[in-house]
DNA sequence: AGAATGGATAGGCATTGCCTATAGGACTAG
DNA sequence: CTAGTCCTATAGGCAATGCCTATCCATTCT
């Protein structure tokens, strides 16, 4: 049983005639013929009478043609269900974020976005990058914002460059450096260091900014979230590292940049390679590539 | 869009890859894949997420499976519907039956009818012959009980035969010929006759009789209805012509029985030709057929 | 690294759906 | 009653297509 037998049935049904109907669905009168007859030889019974010139519905085709009908319809529905998924812009997309990019770079977005599409529902899920990332390759998250570029396979992940920003040594108030244009890691080299723990993907990036001044951080204290860290420096504990996003005004605490140009934190949006987005979720990403391309990357401290 | 398509769908978001689902659907991967992608083509999007070796639904997939599921579930409910109907014996019969067989034949095959198919619903219209084969012709009738054979043209109806019965002369009981064990029309030709109005198909027998017998009668009284004219024989008014079957016993007539070999009624049913009968339908003619064979065609009076 | 697994692609074959032409019935008009 | 017409069924041919096997390519497991 196929869907143009269907049409077939049902168009012979409506217009009462192998002729009319073939002549509604453009199709040729023997092409119909033959169809209702194989429709009638699955079903093992006839679906119409021909009786002289006439055709008309048996007692089996009057009983079959609704069902006919209504599998006709739910096809057309499904159809232009599917069209109109694909055009609407409605659904939920499901974004990642590293912690040490959530609370300063998504809130702003998230907002924008929600005001320009309504429909659409926002999910956030705030994770270490690979978690996030296992959480992609599972369908679970939908797009990722996190530190780039990424350590795995290079096709894995599909990238979208957002921002570059500079890192930052945050100071005491009343270090000697604090009052400095730039600074060195260098110069910090004996400084109690306050980092985010192990798993922080920032955390690899501060320790690699170190090695690149050739210094070991003597690391004190282990944090997830800079705010604590920063409440650390304020109190004169030690010194940390801080991307640009990260800076607040606090009492006790200074804002150097480091002089090493290579001291940055790329930020990117990621994608699972191969998957396809639905409409919402490529607004989405389109949203946060754009946005950020009219923001400035270094906002001033 | 077709059904092969949407079950192959199915069967792979069931299984989860297509190489499972080609085992399950017993078709070769390939074909699986070359339908998906051209289901995915008609409809403008993705179902499937292909990332790495493992087979993922679209959000969009995800939407499209219940409807697709529907589908198919709906069209094995039409199959499945078409088949009982054409071995159950459910739905409706609408026999017709001219008035001069109706009151004295139908009942009792109604009631066994009745009986032994309890699901069954059972119409009867009642009308004189043109009359049942226009309704025939237009479908609202599936079986006529009339008298045969039709003068229509041969092949637009078929027919059953049932019965044939004697006539029988109605006489007064005071009537000199009463007593008679048998009797001609010829006997009668200068009694009042009382027959049945015009278009009831009897008269035409009754006249037919009377012509052979070189007879004219001189019809006095026209009724719809046997009864009817055996009160006025009862009454002394004339004599009249009646089938076997018609036969009751009243105080003032004497049923004599027509010499005339020829002078008989023959009962059939009736169908449209190349119009299909519901199970229920051929039940019941079946029935009729049955029935009658066991039955004594000229009932003692 | 090599083997195994899974999906995509290419090419060939058989099926099938549709077409035109025509047969054959049945109704209609002269 | 016969010619014409209107309808469905059939026959035959052609192009489309669904399925197959063989193979490729990427991924994943050992």
């Amino acid at each position: 049983m196929e869907f143009h037998q269907l049409r077939y049935f049902c168009a012979i049904a409506d217009s009462g005639g192998f002729s009319r109907a073939a002549r509604l669905t453009h199709v040729s009168q023997p092409s119909l013929s033959q169809q209702i007859h194989k429709l009638e030889e699955e079903l093992g019974a006839q679906l119409f009478d021909r009786i002289g010139r006439t055709v008309r519905l048996t007692e089996l085709g009057r009983a079959f043609l609704p069902r006919a009908r209504a599998l006709l319809s739910d096809l057309e529905a499904a159809r232009s269900a599917v069209a109109e998924s694909s055009t609407s812009i409605t659904g939920s997309v499901c974004v990642g974020v590293i912690p040490t990019i959530a609370p300063y770079f998504l809130p702003p977005l998230l907002a924008t976005f929600s005001r320009r599409y309504p429909q659409a529902r926002v999910t956030v899920v705030e994770e270490i990058t690979p978690l996030l990332l296992e959480r992609m390759r599972s369908g679970a998250i939908d797009v990722a914002v996190v530190a780039v570029p990424l350590q795995a396979r290079g096709h894995e992940f599909q990238t979208f460059p957002l921002i570059e920003e500079k890192l930052y040594a945050a100071l005491p108030k009343r270090h000697a450096l604090a009052k400095r244009k730039s600074i060195t890691l260098g110069e910090l080299h004996d400084e109690p260091f306050l980092l985010l723990r192990d798993g922080h993907c920032f955390r690899e990036t501060a320790v690699a900014a170190c090695k690149r001044a050739r210094v070991q951080p003597k690391i004190i204290f282990e944090s997830g979230q800079f705010s604590s860290i920063l409440s650390m420096v304020c109190a004169g504990l030690g010194v940390s590292i801080i991307p640009a996003m990260a800076l607040e005004k606090r009492n006790g605490c200074q804002f150097v940049p480091l002089e090493d140009g290579r001291a940055t934190r790329a930020i990117g949006a990621v994608t699972l390679n191969g998957r396809s987005l639905s409409r919402v979720q490529q607004a989405f990403l389109t949203h946060l590539t754009a946005k950020i391309a009219s923001k400035p990357a270094h906002p001033a401290q």
